[in-house]
DNA sequence: CTAAAAATTTGTTTCCGCTACAATTTTTCG
DNA sequence: CGAAAAATTGTAGCGGAAACAAATTTTTAG
C-alpha cells in the first residue's frame, strides 16, 4: 500500500503500462501488440479463405503467426472472430451515421444516405467490390460464421435502437419500444439489402452492373422504411 | 372463428420414412421412438431448468435418460434442440397462418390474428402463460440458446418469405426481392413484440395485466407493418 | 415361426474449441 | 537497475460433435 501513496505523491494519474504516451507515439508494447493482432488476423484469413473456415484448426493459425493457441484467444474471443473482424466498425458506422446526421436530417435519412455512400465507395461493409468473393463463399460456406453473422446483425440492432433512443430524446442505454422496433426493422431490411446484392456478385453479376441497379434497390428499401416510419426515426418526446 | 381455429391447430404429425401403415396405427419401432425422444427431452429440460444449460453435460442428459450420449444426438442435432424443440412447430404456425387465411385476407392481417391468438390463448409460443419465467431465464443465461433462439427467427423468416411468395402466386422455392423484404421486416418487428413480452413477465408484471396491454402493443406494431407493406404483403404479380 | 434385412443403439475413438491455472517472459518506468 | 504490471506460454482438462464398426432390436418375407 505504500505503492499507492508514491504513485498520489508524483501527482499524476498513473497510466497503463501498455497506453500509449501522452505525445502520440505507441510505446513498444502497444506496438508489438497490433503487429501480432494484425499477423494472426491476416494468417488466419489467409488460411480460411484458403481451405475453408472448419478445415483450419486455430492451432494452425497459432502456429501460422508463430504464436501459442492461447495467445489467439487472447486477441479474438471466438475463432469466428478471426475472420469477421470488422464487426465494430460496423456498428460505429450505424451509430455514428445517426449521431451525426445533418440538423435537418432525420436518423433514417442519413442511414439512407450511409448506405448509398458505401455502395459508392465500394466499402466491404456494404457488401459489393471486386475480390470480395471468395471472402462472402467462405462465410456463407460455414455456419458457425454465418450465425456469427446473424449475432452482428443483433449487435448493430441493439446500438441502433440506442441511437434511436438518443435521437429522440430518451436515454440510450434503455431504448424505448419504439427505437426498439425502429432498429429491428430498419436493420432487418438493411440486411435483406446486403443479402442481395453479395448474392448478386456470387451470382457472376459484374460490380458495376449490380452497383447501378442496386442504387435503385436501396432506395426503395428506404422508401419502404419511410413509410413505416414516418418521422424518420422514433417520435420526439 | 373457425379460420381461427384452424391457423392455431394446424399441428404437424411429422412422419419419416419408414413409418408405420397409412391406417393411423404405429409400430412397435415408431412407438418407442416417441417414448424415448419424449423421455430424453423430459429429463434435459427438467435438468437445464434447474441446473442451467452450460452446467448439465448431454452426458448426463443421456444417463437421466437411460440412454447413450450418442442417441441423444441421434434424436436432437444439437444440444441447444434438446431444451429449444418446438421451432418447427413455430415454422408451421407462421407459415400456416399464410397459406389458411381467409379469401379476402391479407397474410399480414392473417398473421396478426395469429399473433393474437397466441397471446389470449397463453401459447408458449406467444411468449406469455404462468410457469414459463424459468424456461426465459434459462435461455436467455445461456448464449448459446440465445443464438439458437436468432437462428431459429432465421428460419422463420425463410420459410415466411417462401409464404409471402406463393401468395403473391410466385415461386416458393425462390422468394422475389418483395418477399424477402416483407418477410425480414414482420419476422424483426414479431420478434420485438415477442422480447418485449418475455421482458415484461420477468420483471414481475402479472400475466393479465400484460396481457391486455400487450394486445394494444401488437395492434400498433402490426399497424406499423402495414404502412410499411399497403398490401399486406409483396404485391400480387 | 424362422431367418434375412433393415433400422437403431451403442462403445470407442478422435478432433477441436475453449477455459483455468500457474509459471515465465517481456515491457515499463521510477 | 529493479520492481511492478502486463503479456505470453505450457499443461491440463472439459465437453460437444463426428466417424466407425459392432451389437441389438424390429420389421418383413417365406
Amino acid at each position: 500500500m505504500t505503492e499507492e501513496k508514491s504513485v498520489a505523491e508524483r501527482g499524476g494519474v498513473r497510466r497503463d503500462a501498455g497506453d500509449a504516451p501522452d505525445d502520440g507515439t505507441l510505446g513498444l508494447r502497444e506496438r508489438k501488440k497490433r503487429l501480432t493482432r494484425q499477423r494472426i488476423s491476416a494468417e488466419a484469413t489467409s488460411l480460411f479463405l484458403e481451405r475453408g473456415f472448419d478445415e483450419v484448426a486455430v492451432a494452425e493459425v497459432a502456429r501460422a503467426a508463430g504464436v501459442s493457441t492461447m495467445t489467439v484467444f487472447n486477441y479474438f474471443p471466438r475463432k469466428e472472430d478471426l475472420l469477421l473482424d470488422r464487426i465494430p466498425e460496423a456498428v460505429e458506422l450505424v451509430v455514428g451515421a445517426v449521431r451525426g446526421r445533418g440538423a435537418e436530417e432525420s436518423p433514417l435519412a442519413a442511414l439512407r444516405r450511409l448506405a448509398l455512400e458505401l455502395l459508392t465507395r465500394r466499402h466491404p461493409l456494404g457488401g459489393l467490390g471486386e475480390g470480395f468473393e471468395r471472402f462472402f463463399r467462405t462465410v456463407l460456406a460455414a455456419p458457425s460464421l454465418r450465425a456469427r453473422a446473424r449475432e452482428a446483425a443483433g449487435e448493430i440492432e441493439a446500438a441502433l435502437a440506442g441511437a434511436l433512443a438518443e435521437a429522440a430524446g430518451g436515454d440510450p442505454a434503455r431504448p424505448d419500444r419504439d427505437a426498439r422496433l425502429a432498429a429491428a426493422m430498419i436493420v432487418a431490411a438493411w440486411r435483406t439489402l446486403y443479402v442481395e446484392v453479395v448474392t448478386r456478385q456470387l451470382e457472376g453479376d459484374p460490380v458495376e452492373e449490380v452497383a447501378v441497379e442496386h442504387e435503385a434497390v436501396i432506395r426503395h428499401t428506404f422508401d419502404v422504411l419511410a413509410r413505416a416510419l414516418p418521422d424518420g426515426g422514433p417520435e420526439r418526446s
